[in-house]
RNA sequence: CGGGGUGUAGCGUAGCCCGGUAUCGCGCCACAUUUGGGAUGUGGAGGUCGUAGGUUCGAAUCCUGCCACCCCGACCA
């Protein structure tokens, strides 16, 4: 592993890259800007999805599922929606191959099709077209589904994790019968997206809205948890969009209310994606490669035995398989990596570069004086303890880890938040390391695109709870009440 | 799509200017000695030099077309 945050000798992003590959994470794909999500990465995406489809289903969700293609007519129906994801669409055209005597196999051009089908980029057309038919009454709403989808968008330029072709998500799509409780339901489900990130992932976030510029398609309002990487970059981690009555409006979705009068449905769509695995790599590895949170570690404690003969090593497991068995009673999950095929040394450094939490050690040297070594991932200490509770000082630490993680991503954050009134210190900032910066802007689109054209910085969020303030946009120096987040972002 | 660059073993590379069938490291396989922080030695396997064509007695090397990838920009809620 090169040398990365703490040294900054090379670039992040090239570290970043490294260490996705090398911790088995995932690797590039053949295809365009797709990845391959190898199992040690899939294992930890997982768990995410577990803790955040059972956050779900405690709020009253369900799962669905609805189709990849969407005719390209559904596209036609909400004017915004198109404009926004028009150009990164992947389109099928053609629905045979047939081979060619000169050139091998092509498209069958006899087998195009009469209306093109567009790969989901998101699949509120397609849902929303679904809708229709199964909202008459205020007695069918509210409809709360989730789906578990993989979604395509051609990007430019793409990197692993952070911005692929193809991307697994969730989407949340709802319809209710009135304003508010569309409205309750988006910030619901960014508390609870910023529930698991700070809970689960131990990345603290800011929740805040999106200006209008950087709504999503199609909605009126853009709320979303921003995190900050530590290379001081920003990163969108989730977001949740009020839709009010558009797509409703566009695909002629409506109900009967108990007044007997027909009114649009209200809706709410919400997602996080696979990026969350990017956020979790960059917000707390170090050179020695990834740091997991306990909470979402697939293997939470590795046990690496250190023996000469297979005499030793088979007493060495009857210690190794006891401690084990303890642990996962607790419902701890444990690996006992006793491979001959690779030496102590090479295992010690291989856990750590997938993160596990906790290591423990057990050689002859402990048989006899009944210990062990154990050593936590986060701090890279190491300690000898006593084998009596050993469960319970291990489940201790992977809280005690958890909790640390945590702590140290927040007081990044906290460092890395700065507040400033004049333009030369905003550009020294983010020249700087980076960071959010919390500052006026006047309200305009105009010198929002200004700022990102000269700063390459965005307004990341609007936080809630915003304390309003007087003061001066920090571009054009006119009327402005209230800070809002600023940061490079990915 | 513009500007620049790169394609040589699973990975990283030397060789290219100046043509003679490919260098080194990691990894892999076997054996031995090792095992409390990424072992060492000896031996071995592995290559359509991105691709198609051209020049030549002979092409990784020179010429032309094509393809792929990377970086910068455009683009990206």
């Amino acid at each position: 592993m090169s040398k990365g945050i703490t040294s900054r000798e090379t670039d992040y992003s090239q570290w970043y890259n490294e260490l996705v590959i090398k911790a088995d994470l995932a690797e590039h794909s053949d295809v365009r800007g797709c990845m391959i999500i190898k199992p040690y990465g899939y294992s930890i995406w997982e768990k995410m999805q577990a803790v955040l489809d059972k956050m779900f289903k405690d709020t009253g969700h369900q799962n669905a599922y609805f189709p990849l293609f969407i005719p390209k007519s559904f596209f036609n129906k909400e004017a915004s929606h198109v404009e926004g994801f028009a150009k990164e669409c992947a389109v099928v055209t053609h629905y045979r191959l047939k081979n060619d005597p000169e050139k091998g196999i092509i498209v069958d051009p006899d087998a195009k099709l009469e209306e093109e089908l567009i790969i989901r980029p998101t699949s509120e057309t397609i849902i929303w077209n679904t809708y229709r038919n199964w909202i008459q009454s205020y007695r069918d709403l509210p409809i709360l589904i989730n789906q578990w989808a993989n979604v395509v968008r051609w990007e430019m330029r793409t990197r692993l994790f952070l911005r692929t072709t193809e991307f697994l998500w969730q989407e949340g799509h709802t319809a209710h019968a009135s304003a508010e409780e569309a409205l309750t339901e988006t910030r619901q489900m960014l508390d609870i997206y910023a529930e698991f990130a700070e809970k689960w992932m131990a990345l603290p976030v800011v929740k805040g809205a999106k200006t209008p510029n950087e709504r999503f398609a199609g909605a009126l309002d853009t709320f979303c948890i921003e995190a900050l990487m530590q290379d001081g970059k920003a990163l969108q981690a989730g977001t949740s969009h009020f839709l009010g009555q558009n797509f409703a409006k566009a695909f002629d979705v409506k109900y009967v209310g108990k007044d007997g009068k027909q009114e649009y449905v209200w809706a709410t769509s919400w997602g996080v994606s696979t990026r969350l695995m990017g956020a979790l790599v960059m917000a707390h590895s170090d050179d020695e490669g990834l740091v997991l949170p306990p909470k979402l570690a697939p293997i939470q404690v590795v046990i690496v035995p250190i023996y000469k003969s297979e005499e030793e090593l088979a007493e060495i497991s009857k210690t190794a398989l006891q401690i084990k068995k303890e642990l996962e009673s607790k419902g701890i999950s444990v690996k006992f990596d006793n491979r001959d095929t690779q030496r102590p040394g090479f295992k010690f450094a291989e856990w750590e570069l997938k993160g596990v939490p906790v290591r423990i050690a057990i050689g002859p040297r402990d048989l006899e004086q009944g210990t062990v070594e154990v050593a936590r991932r986060d701090t890279k200490e190491k300690s000898v303890l006593q084998l009596v509770d050993i469960a319970i000082k291990i489940e201790h630490l992977l809280e005690n880890i958890q909790e640390n993680i945590y702590k140290k991503a927040l007081n990044f954050k906290d460092t890395n938040t700065y507040k400033t009134d004049t333009w030369d210190d905003f550009i020294k900032l983010l020249d700087g390391d980076g960071g959010f910066i919390a500052a006026h802007w006047d309200g305009t689109a105009e010198t929002e695109e200004k700022i990102k054209d000269l700063s390459k910085a965005t307004i990341r969020c609007i936080p809630l709870n915003n304390p309003k303030e007087e003061g001066k946009c920090i571009l054009t120096g006119k009327p402005s009440q209230q800070r809002v987040l600023f940061a490079r972002a990915y």
